[in-house]
DNA sequence: TAAATACTGAACTATATGGTTCAGTATTTA
DNA sequence: TAAATACTGAACCATATAGTTCAGTATTTA
């Protein structure tokens, strides 16, 4: 059985937090991608491109093989497991807290004294 | 039907990237907490303390009101929704990429002519 | 072998994060 | 009403993000 090492929550939510890495998991999930065409795709400079496939590739999300002058970059083995699996334990943490719904409903009729 | 407005996904993993706040909504999830309580029980200032709510509270998760002196921090209405469905969404991408998995086991049996 | 291509690294800018201290203000409580 | 409590805001520090330009190096290709 071959274990992949997952880099911390941190790191792999820091890299999800911009809109273009999210796109590039995206353009990734069609199919391998030179630096370049990566660049291209985001209307960056290559030298800005780099360093957001740095960061996804910190986080174990991408990764990245160069041959000849070519560095192809390609969805990382790891997946989103770790992630998802936070996600979904704290989401029902979340839902646990609101299923008393007649308490929001009847908040919703008066006014609260907030700031 | 009430309609949460879902802050942007940048906010919301940006909130996430960090683990005294992944562990701020863990604490949320067991109840409602003063932001003195929770700078003690992270061992931080009040100061610091309160940025980290404020970063929850612009990504939507955690929401606070103050009634005298106190203000309280609690889990907010929205929830992880959003997340889970970007994670589960880009999960399957990822999985589909892999599914070849003879590809992964005879690559395992060479080597690459990695950087 | 000369030129084009693909990347790399250093340096710089502006803004955000993650923390602090210190000096307030507002609200309880004794 | 004086003191304690709970928060707030400004200012500061170090480091990280998100981008750029410019000057390389290495690899194809013509």
């Amino acid at each position: 059985m071959v274990q992949y090492l997952t880099p911390p929550l941190d790191l792999s939510f820091t890299a999800l937090s911009d809109a273009t890495r999210r796109g590039i998991i995206d353009q990734l999930g069609r199919g391998d991608a030179s630096i370049t065409s990566l660049a291209d795709k985001f209307q960056m400079t290559l030298t800005g491109m780099k360093k957001h496939v740095q960061v996804l590739e910190r986080a174990g999300l991408v990764v990245t093989q160069k041959v000849g002058r070519v560095r192809t970059c390609k969805l990382g083995e790891r997946g989103l497991k770790a992630e998802a699996e936070w996600i979904e334990a704290h989401r029902k943490l979340f839902e646990a807290r609101f299923e008393a719904l007649d308490e929001i409903i009847s908040e919703m009729q008066q006014e609260g004294s907030d700031d």
